[in-house]
DNA sequence: ATGACTAGCACGGCTAGA
């Protein structure tokens, strides 16, 4: 099973792009962020010709999660109130859309958005940081489910220096703050493990460029679209690997995918422990 | 120190991204 995510920047202005990479890769589930589109626009035949069923929470201009899957799609989850019922700031936060789950081939797919920030001095700041208290309070609830999890997305925030490219200039900056980094830290739980970094120590990998700066010619960028897996799946993960082609396409996303290659479902007999099963 | 570029909305410059 290979399970990608990819920012794209508005899935109208990219669903060519995005239907050459589904047809070249064929993974079996794909997480979009930023879709940028309110659900009665999203262009779902584009998909569906080429065998993908979409499921979304959308909204205009802003924001906005898919999950796209080949394989049958069960349980969908939008936003944080679908676990959290009863948190109101959980309700509240519904309000931009960056959050959607659903139930594929027997593991929990969790695609998030998370707020960028802006600055420091900003009062999206703030708003960062809630919703990544919010995230946390949500995956404790996802844990008490005991799923196996793979939680991916575009995170806006680099946690470790070899994730950035100038780390001496930029670390501290908004994605590269202490705060941000602990609350991402604190809602992971040390349960979920970053999957890239298992397969790849070094810096200098990078998913997003930043359109502004020739960074793409530069190589300038940023490791902040990342997949983190609960231990069931992190056990038959065999890669995981950047598509970094992708971001010299002619109007590309300022994102490139990333995917992660597991061995998934087990096989039959590694769970067989039904004395009366055949 | 600042801005660059891209997209959406809507058709003129904003907001927002990261």
């Amino acid at each position: 099973m290979r399970i990608a995510t990819w920012n794209v920047n508005s899935v109208r202005t990219r669903h060519d792009q995005v239907c050459a990479w589904l047809q070249a890769e064929a993974p079996d589930v794909l997480c979009l962020q930023e879709t940028k589109v309110a659900d009665d626009l999203f262009p779902h035949a584009a998909f569906e010709a080429l065998g993908y069923k979409a499921v979304i929470s959308g909204q205009k201009a802003y924001n906005g999660v898919a999950i796209l899957s080949r394989l049958p799609i069960e349980d969908v989850r939008v936003g944080f109130a679908a676990l959290l019922p009863d948190d109101p700031v959980a309700t509240e936060l519904g309000a931009q859309k960056r959050v959607i789950s659903a139930w594929i081939e027997g593991v929990r797919v969790l695609n998030l958005y998370v707020p960028n920030g802006s600055a420091l001095t900003s009062e999206k700041y703030p708003y960062k940081l809630e919703w990544l208290a919010c995230l946390r309070r949500y995956l404790e609830a996802q844990d008490a489910e005991g799923e196996p999890l793979a939680v991916v997305g575009d995170f806006n925030i680099a946690l470790e220096a070899r994730d950035i490219h100038d780390p001496d200039r930029l670390s501290g900056g908004i994605m590269a703050s202490d705060p941000e980094r602990q609350a991402l830290r604190d809602a992971l739980g040390g349960r979920l493990e970053d999957v890239f970094r298992v397969f790849e120590p070094d810096a200098g990998h990078w998913s997003w460029w930043d359109y502004r700066t020739g960074a793409w010619d530069r190589d300038t960028g940023w490791r902040i679209d990342h997949i983190y897996l609960s231990e069931e799946l992190l056990a038959c993960a065999t890669g995981c690997v950047i598509h970094k082609g992708v971001r010299g396409n002619a109007q590309p996303s300022d994102h490139a995918p990333v995917v992660v290659h597991l061995a998934w479902p087990p096989e039959q007999a590694e769970e067989g422990e039904d004395e009366g099963g055949w």
